[in-house]
DNA sequence: CCTTGAACTCAAGTTCACTTCAACTTGAAC
DNA sequence: GTTCAAGTTGAAGTGAACTTGAGTTCAAGG
């Protein structure tokens, strides 16, 4: 039960749904680990199967190849997560998708004032003044969290 | 009342907290217009602070340029929007809030209930046998809708 | 053995949404 | 009339997250 349970690049690319090219970077970028065989050839332990899912479910959260590493690397990479180590990463998570939602919610809430108001009026309309309020609070202010904005690009 | 209620360049960027070079990049790509001086520079018309606040809003919300110049054509560009415009537009936003709030919130609904299983078996965590569930139903399938999936890069 | 499909490596290309740069020109103020 | 911040252009660069391509090797079936 060792060398038999690995699996090969074609069967972790169908079973994860991620392309070849796409497993071949993250492990690369150090979220995943392959052995070899004697050709050279990855052979995967079945667990990132599961790593593979983690970092898609990540991905489309929002967080970055970086976050998703240091998740990742809050996981042992040796023996089986425990229950601890699911509840420390699961804490992070769930206070993220709280602030996305709530963002979200609040985005709503403004547009749907917005419709009351018609937006006829540059003066009454809170969504349509964002240009003059942005302008007073900082680009993008408090409409949206630094977890939704997007990464302003070239800037670091 | 004409062309001196004209703003140039560095009102609008401010005003709108946007970058000069960003905001000759949306007039490139068609969302907004300019009036230029007798030397060549932009001169923009009050309504452009409205449109630059819609696209910071829908930036924000994941829209990408080509989505919010199809947004924008629903504005009419010659005269003022009625209520039934941004009604029009509005409601297609509403939806897509809606649509991405209720997808956090499953993807929240299913962390949850993975702390709850402890993940310590693959066997019976839905979320830690996202890889082959997602193998079965094809790639990342119903945990996230198409509008909150990471548009894959190069394949169009 | 031979074929064939799966896998390998490494460099370079791609998309998006901008920014940065270099080299000028404008235009409001004094 | 001079000055100089603010504006202009076009080309090139940026970062993230992969993909594509070229050329080569592996490994399992017949």
């Amino acid at each position: 039960m060792d060398s038999k349970d690995l699996l090969p690049m074609g069967e972790i690319s169908s079973r994860s749904g991620f392309a070849a090219s796409a497993i071949r970077y993250y492990e690369a970028e150090g979220l995943i680990e392959a052995h070899r065989s004697g050709g050279g050839q990855r052979r995967f332990e079945r667990s990132v199967l599961r790593r593979l899912a983690f970092i898609r479910a990540a991905s489309n959260v929002g967080l970055t190849i970086e976050e998703i590493r240091d998740e990742l690397g809050r996981l042992p990479g040796n023996r089986t997560p425990t229950k601890a180590d699911w509840h420390r990463i699961s804490r992070h998570w769930g206070a993220r998708l709280d602030d996305q939602i709530a963002a979200l919610q609040r985005l709503k809430g403004g547009l749907d004032s917005c419709i009351g108001c018609g937006c006829l009026s540059l003066r009454s309309c809170a969504f349509s003044n964002a240009g003059d309020w942005a302008a007073s609070q900082g680009p993008g202010a408090q409409l949206l969290p630094d977890s939704l904005r997007k990464p302003h690009p070239t800037k670091r």
